[in-house]
Order: structure tokens, then sequence, then C-alpha cells
RNA sequence: GGGCGUGUAGCUCAGCGGGAGAGCACUGCCUUCACACGGCAGGGGUCACUGGUUCAAUCCCAGUCACGCCCACCA
């Protein structure tokens, strides 16, 4: 017996672990079931579950679901990413805590750390998945440094090296001085700031009364100025080019230099260049042979390159101590306000500085061209196909990705250096070695440094549809699972992930690694904003759960899955669908307590009543939305339908319908309810199972108590061969139709809601009188009627009087019914309908219509005015029957 | 500066060439033997604006306005 209350609470972490030791959720490898593979978006290892994943898996484990009971061998690879920033950056705020820091720890301590504190911590967000009701096959789970998914890493890099796609390159980079790294350009983001525009003097060597004039946002890297730039067709400067400036506070005498970079309609129209610390000013510098200095300390501090009372400074007390001294020399022209981009790290949360290092780059061009054709040609499709858009906007233009980080958290990079600088790039320190011998040719063990970086965490990411499988041993999941079906993520790392699994995939596997890309809205806090740990923004889907449960949070993030790239969740209606579940709940109670359990051999092609050939029709339909929805990843669909069908259909007019019969003497008619009902109800619960698992897990137990297998393992409906019924449907259309008409009167006409009345229907063709007898008594109920037959005779004196279809029905309501109203209701009813009827016949009178319009619509508009034209002529009688004659 | 998206009932959002929809909120009635986390009935919208295409436009196209996002090296 079901308890009389819906409570999650009560049962869902305890069928959770029932399901998982049962392990239904594992993918099978052999056999042959076709396969299914979606690959999760493995989470950082340090996060927790937030709204953005909450809708993430609950999508990815409704298609599982789905697949897994469509007798698929479907593997929803699960697994956590070690995030090194990230991750790292915990630990060191731990470091940090105890008063050290990891250069005193040391490396191989730190790392050991970091390790601790994942054994300890790593597992909050997988045990918060499984509290989501998600189904991966945890037995598979990885994590990105792994032992299999490392060496997937080193053997990538090695042969992209060796294929020449990765190379080692000087140049500038974005540099984090805080965490002293570099990061990649898709981890820099621009912020507005309100800045100054200062403009300086710099006077001429040989004329040092004569000045240019240039403008920077950024006085303090004019230490590290070597030239002026201005436009070879600027006239201003024309006879200034090739003479030289000497740099204030500096005494640097620098070229002025003619470049087209140098745009006269801004600032003064010269520009100062500083290759070292300016992305442009490093071209520009390149093409006309200027000097680099860098002036930066990786901390951003100034460096031995300037002079004595700079060094050590930082860069913004650098910043002021240049204006003051430029301000003291009078060479400060103006100062303005002005509000520019300012590129900060993602992560470490402050400017970052361009750079010049040594880095590990990727070709990430010539890996782009094979991952440009699989889109285009349609081997990967994104759904929705708009984002193809943006991924090809950023593949076309994509800039060399740099992949070595400063940090100790990730995988070492796979480069020994020899004595003379010398770089071995192998799998091992063994081979690396080996090859150092051959290079060096020596037998003696030669002094190797290993490169002390690690990769970009999006190196190991990119990998991780085949190196999940078990690449690169052969093994059969490889080339069982890849590539795979779906992949379902966010727009935001399309860059960062999307793209990179494709260029990887493509090249290492030769083939995609999903057919499909499913983008779903990125889940924004209520000002719109993304949510992110550092913004602190990040709302608690488990707190959601706790209160509502975790069904009605799932069906609630399904239910908005269709809408654009915001989703502003409101509790009111995770509130509403918790409701939903509880409805369910009732249902089910209601049909237990009249022993409308599942009859084994039940077969609802053969039900005879009329109201059990609707349902079983009404649960085809819904069925057939179920599988359309989910198969075009139209989850609001699926989700509509079942609940119109679970709470409109089943609830609201299907178990109303049936109560009489259950209660009537006829027990045949009522043992085929009963069958039916519990069917209904059994189909209903499964189609809802891969979005609301637990409540309909508990339902199901409660409804086949005998069944040995739990619903989660069940075959999904398969209702191929029913068909619908449309003379049923129609019929019961009708009836619906009837009820709510008369009750629409009897509250319009203020009856009290507890009285019985008659109702008779006037003039009502013979298949109408013969839909009226057979469903009478459920009619009466339903009403609230005594009795409810064809008029015999003339309509009584104060009546109410409405159309339906071709009947008129009426009401005889004397003594309740004020005439003037009725008279007045029935006039306005009548205007609106010749309100529609004039729209349709002017419609119909337009031969441009009747000329274009296909046949089957002008036929349908016919139609339409027919029976407008008889509700209005209806309504006129009835008006005409209740006013006195003049 | 480029690109994308969104503007539909009070709120959150579906729909998207031929009859304006849902949930919540609101109003009235109802504690009827599954359910008040409920039932029944109801009010509420020139589908942002302006043009165009079409026999027909909330839906397609162009432009305008508003909001949001992504990309971009402008001192």
């Amino acid at each position: 017996m079901l308890d009389k209350t819906y409570d999650p609470k009560a049962f869902e972490s305890e069928l959770y672990a029932e399901w998982e030791a049962s392990g239904v959720f594992g993918a099978s490898v052999d056999g042959n079931a076709q396969p299914f593979t979606a690959m999760m978006p493995p989470p950082n290892v340090t996060g927790s579950l937030h709204m953005g994943h909450a809708l993430n898996m609950t999508l990815q484990d409704v298609l599982a679901r789905w697949h897994r009971r469509r007798g698929h061998d479907a593997l929803w690879q699960p697994g956590t990413d070690h995030a090194g920033i990230a991750t790292q950056m915990v630990v060191e705020r731990q470091l940090a805590r105890e008063g050290t820091d990891r250069w005193s720890v040391g490396r191989e301590a730190f790392i050991d750390r970091v390790w601790a504190w994942k054994a300890e911590s790593g597992g909050r967000i997988t045990g918060q998945l499984r509290r989501l009701g998600a189904t991966p096959d945890w037995s598979r789970e990885r994590f990105t440094m792994d032992e299999g998914l490392s060496r997937a890493v080193v053997k990538v890099f090695v042969d992209l090296y060796k294929q020449g796609l990765i190379y080692r390159d000087k140049r500038l980079v974005n540099w984090d001085p805080a965490l002293q790294t570099a990061i990649s350009d898709l981890e820099v983001e621009q912020k507005e700031v309100k800045g100054k525009l200062w403009h300086l003097r710099y006077p001429l060597t040989d004329d040092p009364d004569r000045f240019v004039t240039v403008a920077t946002t950024r006085p303090e890297t004019m230490l590290g100025d070597t030239g002026v730039a201005v436009h070879p067709d600027d006239d201003r400067y024309r006879d200034l080019i090739g003479k030289t400036v000497r740099l204030p506070i500096v005494g640097r005498e620098i070229p002025i230099v003619a470049d087209a970079y140098a745009d006269p309609e801004q600032g003064s129209g010269a520009v100062k260049i500083t290759p070292a610390h300016d992305f442009n000013d490093f071209e520009v510098g390149k093409r006309q042979g200027l000097a680099t200095i860098n002036i930066l300390t990786p901390q951003a501090r100034i460096n031995d390159n300037a002079p004595e009372p700079y060094r050590g400074l930082d860069r913004y007390e650098a910043r002021n101590k240049v204006v003051e001294a430029f301000d003291a020399l009078g060479m400060v022209e103006r100062i303005d306000d002005h509000v520019h981009m300012v590129p900060y790290g993602d992560r470490g949360g402050v400017p970052i500085e361009p750079f010049l290092t040594d880095q590990w780059y990727c070709d990430a061009e010539t890996l782009a061209k094979p991952a440009i054709e699989a889109v285009e040609s349609g081997k990967t499709r994104f759904a929705p196909k708009s984002w193809e858009n943006t991924y090809f906007e950023w593949m076309r233009t994509i800039q060399p990705w740099c992949i070595s980080r400063q940090l100790w958290w990730g995988h070492q990079i796979p480069a020994w250096y020899g004595p003379d600088g010398t770089v071995f790039v192998e799998c091992s320190a063994q081979e690396a070695q080996a090859a150092a011998k051959a290079h060096y040719g020596t037998d003696a063990e030669v002094a190797l440094v290993h490169d002390p970086d690690v990769l970009d965490t999006w190196f190991s990411s990119a990998l991780w549809p085949f190196s999940t499988l078990g690449w690169p041993d052969e093994v059969p999941e490889v080339g069982r699972y890849y590539p795979g079906d779906v992949l379902v993520t966010a727009f935001d790392i399309i860059f960062f992930w999307v793209a990179r699994m494709m260029m990887m995939g493509l090249h290492f596997m030769g083939e995609v690694p999903f057919r499909t890309v499913y983008i779903h809205a990125l889940v924004r806090d209520e000002n719109g904003q993304k949510m992110s740990k550092s913004k602190g923004n990040v709302i608690d889907p488990l707190e959601l759960i706790e209160t509502y449960g975790a069904d009605a949070l799932r069906f609630t993030l399904v239910s908005m899955a269709a809408q654009g790239r915001d989703i502003k969740l409101s509790t009111q209606r995770v509130e509403g669908y918790r409701n939903f579940a509880t409805k369910l709940w009732n249902a089910t109670r209601y049909c237990e307590m009249n022993d409308c359990v599942p009859r084994p051999d039940f077969d609802p092609s053969t039900v005879r009543h009329r109201i059990n050939r609707w349902i079983v029709g009404e649960v085809v339909e819904t069925a057939a939305k179920v599988d359309a929805g989910l198969e075009h990843y139209r989850f609001n669909e699926a989700a509509a339908a079942l609940y119109q069908f679970a709470w409109n259909t089943f609830c609201d007019w299907y178990l109303e319908f049936t109560k009489p019969i259950l209660s009537g003497g006829d027990t045949t008619v009522a043992e085929e309810t009963r069958a039916t009902t519990a069917w209904a109800l059994s189909q209903l619960i499964s189609l809802l199972n891969p979005l609301m698992p637990f409540v309909t897990e508990a339902l199901w137990e409660s409804l086949a108590p005998g069944e040995a297998d739990r619903l989660i393992g069940r075959r999904w409906p398969d209702l191929a061969g029913l068909t619908v019924d449309p003379d049923a449907r129609d019929e019961m259309g009708w009836v619906v139709r009837l009820i709510t008409e008369i009750r629409a009167m009897r509250s319009e006409m203020n009856v009290p809601a507890g009285a019985s009345i008659a109702a008779f229907l006037k003039d009502p063709a013979l298949s109408t009188v013969e839909r009226l007898d057979r469903h009478r008594p459920l009619i009466m109920r339903l009403a609230r009627l005594e009795t409810v037959a064809p008029l015999v005779g003339e309509v009584p004196v104060g009546s109410a009087q409405d159309v339906l279809d071709e009947a008129t029905l009426v009401l005889p309501l004397a003594g309740v019914i004020d005439l003037d109203r009725e008279r007045a209701r029935l006039s306005r009813e009548i205007g609106k309908w010749d309100a529609e009827i004039g729209k349709l016949d002017k419609k119909l009178a337009n031969r441009q219509f009747l000329a274009k319009a296909p046949a089957d619509v002008v036929e349908a508009q016919r139609e339409r005015r027919a029976q407008f034209e008889t509700s209005r002529d209806r309504l006129k009688e009835a008006l005409a029957r209740i006013t006195p004659a003049a």
C-alpha cells in the first residue's frame, strides 16, 4: 500500500542505492544490442553540483534511461576533470591558511597534497549526481589524471610533436601574474574598466624643445618603449620619420618609425611601441626591427631592465611613479578619463600581461580543417543548428593554441632537455634517455631535465571521447562506443571543449567523436549573469531537491529545456511539478483502492467500451509524442505531453468517467475498465520514468508488487500495434464538451454546486441521442444532473440555453435565471459568432483566396463557417424564445 | 567594430504561415468517498514597433527600438 502522502525523501536515496547495486547502469560491452554512447562532460573535481550541471546531467540521464529501456547498450561515460588551475588554487589556498606555499612545500609534496585532497573531497559531485538520479556507468568512472588517460595524453602529445603539429615557440602569451602561468586566449576575459588616457611628451633627441605626444592607458610600459610609430601618410609627422626621441626618465634614444599600424585618427596619431608588452607592438617591433625590452617580472613587478628607482615596484605603483616623474618634467600634456577594455585572467582575477616566454603550442589551424569539414558535411550536427555558425566562426579564425602551463598539477609535458638545450619528446624518461644517447652518440647516461610545465587541462579533456574508452590500448570498447551518438553540453564550452574534441577525435581516431552536439540553455542567475564559483552566485540544486524532490527538479529542467539561452529558474515552477508528482501519487492510490492492478493477460487492442477505447488511443498518442520529443531532443515536448495526459486527460476525465462504471452493475465492463485503468496508468508511469525516475519507480512497485523487474530495467512501451479509435475519440470529446458546457452555465447562473438540475437537448441528431444514452450516468454525475434527455415539447419558460454542435442545450432554471441578463448574454454570444462568420465570409468571398489557397484549407474554412452559422442560428432561436413578442 | 539571440496574458515561458497557449499568480464557487500540493468555472494579450512578401503573417523578409550574450589588438 502506498503511503497517504507523497514524500520523495522517504524513498529517493534508497531507490538509487538499489538501482546502483543491481548494476543496471552498466554498459554490456559485448552482446548484440545496438550501442548508444553519450560522453558526460566531466565536472571539475573541485566542483559541486550547480544548476547548469543539473540541467545537463538530467537531459543526458533522460536519454540514457530511454535508450537503455529501448534495449540499447547504453554507455553514459562518467568522470571528473582534474581542472589544473582550479584544483591547484584550492590546495594553494589551504597552504596559505597554513602559512606556507607550494614553493616551500616543493613540487612532489605539493602534488601529493592535491591527490590527498582529491581522495578526500573529489567525490562530492558524483555523490550529488546520484542524488539527482543520474545513472551513468559508474563502474567505468574515469579521472583525467588516471594512469590510462595520462598515457593517452602523453601519446597524443608525442605523436603531434613528431608530426610537427606541436612545437615550442618564444612569443608573447597571456600571462597571469597572480597564478604566474601562461593561459590561452579563451581564458582571458575582457572587462570594461574606467581608466585614464595619459598624453605624454617625448622630446626629439636633436631638438629637445620639440615633442612627439603619445597617448597611452599604460604609462608604466614606457619603461620598455623602443620606438614611436606614426602613419606613413600622416603629414603632421612626415618630417619626423627616421629621427629619434629621447625617452624621458629612461634616457634611451628610440626611433620614430613609419608604420600603418599607427592610426592618424586615434590620439595624437603617434603611438608608443612597447614590443615586449603589447601584442600589436610586438608585431610592429618585428616589422620595424625594434628592440624588445622586457621590463616585468613574472609577478608583474618592474625588473632590472628599468631604471633603478622603479625596480621591484608593482606595475600599478610604477604607473603612478612614472606619471609623477613625467609631471615633474612637464611632460604630461593632459590626462583624459577613458573607458577601455582590460584583459583579465578568468581564474586569477587580475589583469593579464602580454609576456614574452617560451611555451608549447599546438597547430590548431591544421587540426581545425577536418573538424570544420566534418560539420560542413553533416557528419556532426549541432542542435540547434544555429550553433554551427559559432563553431565555424571560431574554427576558421583559430589561433595557435598555447598548451603549456606553469603549474604543477596536471600532465607534465613529456619533453626532456639535453645539456645543450636539445629537446627530446618521448613517451617516457627512458625513451627520452635512449633518444638522447642516440642523438649525442654516447652510451653514457645523459643529464636530461624534464620540462617542468604541465598541459592545459583542456588538452586532456579533448581526448575524453576515446581516452575514457581505453585508447591507446586496443580494447573492444573503442570500436564499440566510438564515435559516440550525442554530446549534451552548454554553449559556453563549444570552443574550450567541443571544438577540441572534434580536432583530436578526427586526428587520432579518423572519425568524429559524436554525431550530434545538443546545445542546451545556460542557467543564469536571477540577474541574467552566468553562474560561477568566483562570482558566488551559484544556486544550489541540492536545496531544491531537498525541498521538492529530485523528480520535481528534473521535470522542471526538462520542461524548460527548449527555451533560448537563458534559464531563470523559478522555484514556483519546481513546486508546481512537485504537485504533479503528488497528483500521480494520489491517482495511483486511487487505482490501488479500486483494484485497478495490471492484468498479465490484458490486451489493450481488444477493449470494447468506448471510454476505454478512447483512453487507449490517448495513451498511444502520448507515447508517440514522448518518443518523438526525445528522438529530436525536444525534451519539453515530451514533458508537456506527459503532463497534459496525466493531469488533464487521465485524472480529470478518464478517472472521473469510469467511477460510475466501477460502482455500476455491469461487472464485465467494470472488469475491463479496471484492467484498462491499470494499463493506462502503468503506461503513463513507464513513459514518465526517464523524466521522473524516483516517483515512477515507487509507484510501479505498488502497482505491480509481484514484478521481479524494476521499472528502470523494463522494456520501453512499444505501442506500435495499437491504433487510435476516431469514433471513441470524437464521442468522448463530445461528452467532455457537454459536461463542460453544463458546468459553465451552472456556474454562470450561480446554481449551487450541490444542486441537481435537469438538462435537455433540443433537436439532437440521432447519433447524439445514442451518445447521450451510452454515457448518461457519468454525464449526470459529472454535471450534477437529476436527469438529462432529449427535450420533448416546448422549451420550458425560464430556461438557460446554449448551443452544442447541432443541438441546443436547455437547462430549466425557472426562478433562478434573470431573463434580462440571459437575453443580454445570448445577444453577446450571437454577436461573437456574427463577427467570426463575417470574417469567414470575407475570406470566402475573396477570389484570390479561393484560387490560391489549398483546397483543404478552403474546405476547412467553409466547414467552420457552417458550424458557426448553426451555432449562431440556434442561439438566435433561443433568444427569440425568451423574448416577449413586441 | 563584427556576430548571435531574445522581445507572446501580472510573472516564468511554449508555439511559429490559415481558429492566440501552458504553469504560477488572480477572481468566484466547492471541503463530493485519490488528491485543498485538490476540483469546477472565470477574468486577463492591437503576439515590441514600422514596412514588405503572401489569397492569408504572432509565425517568413527588411528596418527601427529595447534587452542579453559571444567574438575582436584599437593607443
